[in-house]
DNA sequence: AGAAATAATGAGTATCACTCATTCGATAAA
DNA sequence: TTTATCGAATGAGTGATACTCATTATTTCT
């Protein structure tokens, strides 16, 4: 537990112009090419059978490497782990940017975002578990390579609330990291309780239910915002003066 | 992993009268008293180094019992972690009821809990930490206590959304689930975010942040709310409809 | 008190993460 | 082509640890 890095092995010289591929491996090393390996096999593993039914040697014999070799490219178990987990949220980054990059309103890319993370934490529960596992036992440091890659991916939501906030879809005054703390709090504990009752057809039920929860609270510039049966009310009150306009007016062309 | 429960060991005579207490033992069998010692040591040794860094041997050390007789009172690691994580519920739970109890308003109630739960989550994190761990090893099923003992815990938080909605704090259309998942999610987020920033001062702030956020959907008899954004495009462009009509009518005026 | 039943003990075992001396294989030099 | 060099791969070996079980101690019953 003590050692967490990835092992230093002498990469390929970095060093002098692009490097003609000397190799004909399509641009990876093979060295590079087995530490791949043996991520993927250990994701297959982690998720099916979760971390601590999980052997290195299993992982060894899935990915066609020998024991040893295995701490040759990772410190320690622990260390492998956190490859896994990064590359898991490596791969959420990069969705979530995608998505709401391509979507316009609040609404519609915090609706993504829920569906999104709901979808992939619940295919990779026991990855996600081992990441709450980490969140405690390597002490989450700023240099931490597992707190940066989750620093990363929320801030995908943070920018989808500041951009909320300049819009007006959300008052000034929320707390982003309340909102945040909230969303992804609230989609780890639904999911639990998917998984446990097996609906996960409440999934998109359950996304929705959260924005609307979120957008709810709604904008006022700094004013407190009113219930929806009051806007309603006032709406209705506003057609009717609207409606009566619009009567006196049928009357005076008439005359 | 596979065997989980906790070891039958032939109880004292349940049978016959109210048995007049042949020993002096103070209540309890010196197996009774000798269990809880062992899950005493064990909530301490877990809480400090969480489970996997905690051995058998030293549970047995600081309990005063050999090794061999932890796996008498318990069928293995994971038993004894199961008892330890129910304990820790026991209390909540009584703690919760009482609390709800004794105050009155569905706000100081919400708030209440949160503030409950997150001291607690926060002074016993790695006991938390376990209970998410099994709920993916153990797979939660009806007849398993952890799962029964969590249920309990947090019918207390239904208990109280009920009794909202008849008092009319709470639309009857919200979802329970889907408000307690919200609740208790975002509380363990906010565990860890603090516990990150060291700020555990923002305890107060965000129990009060999230029950705002919880009972400022405010009530809509059944109806969808709409967003602050939607509700403000409407009723400026109902303005500019009365703005044309007031502009027709000027007109009018002055012919 | 003696017998029977139950609980405690700790040396022994199997498993598993991790080590390290050795072997392998690719590239460069001769 | 042969040989030298050096990093990477290998797997038998090691220490730690959860768990077992034959034996010993303690309690309970008659």
């Amino acid at each position: 537990m003590a050692k967490t890095g990835i092992k230093k092995t002498t990469r390929k010289s970095v060093a002098g112009p692009v490097s003609l591929p000397t190799e004909l491996d399509a641009g990876r090393s093979r060295q590079e090419s087995r530490t791949d390996a043996i991520i993927a096999a250990a994701y297959c593993l982690f998720q099916e059978k979760g971390y601590a039914r999980t052997t290195t040697a299993e992982i060894a014999r899935l990915s066609n490497v020998s024991e040893g070799t295995i701490f040759n490219h990772f410190s320690n178990k622990d260390a492998l782990a956190s490859a896994v987990i990064e590359k898991f949220y490596q791969r959420l980054t990069d969705e979530a940017r995608e998505g709401t990059g391509r979507l316009n309103s609040t609404r519609e890319r915090l609706t993504f975002l829920a569906t999104h993370h709901l979808i992939n934490i619940l295919e990779s529960q026991r990855i996600l578990q081992m990441a709450l596992l980490f969140d405690f036992t390597l002490e989450m440091k700023a240099d931490n390579p597992l707190y940066r890659m989750n620093r990363k991916y929320v801030s995908v939501f943070d920018q989808v609330i500041r951009d909320a906030m300049w819009r007006g879809d959300l008052p000034d005054s929320s707390s982003t990291w309340i909102m945040r703390d909230t969303f992804y709090g609230a989609l780890e504990y639904a999911m639990r309780t998917m998984l446990l009752r097996g609906q996960q057809t409440a999934l998109e039920t359950f996304s929705t239910g959260l924005v609307d929860l979120m957008l709810g609270q709604g904008k006022a510039n700094g004013r407190v915002m009113p219930t929806g049966s009051e806007l309603i009310q006032l709406a209705e009150s506003l057609e009717k003066t609207v409606d009566r306009f619009e009567a006196m007016s049928a009357a005076k062309q008439t005359e």
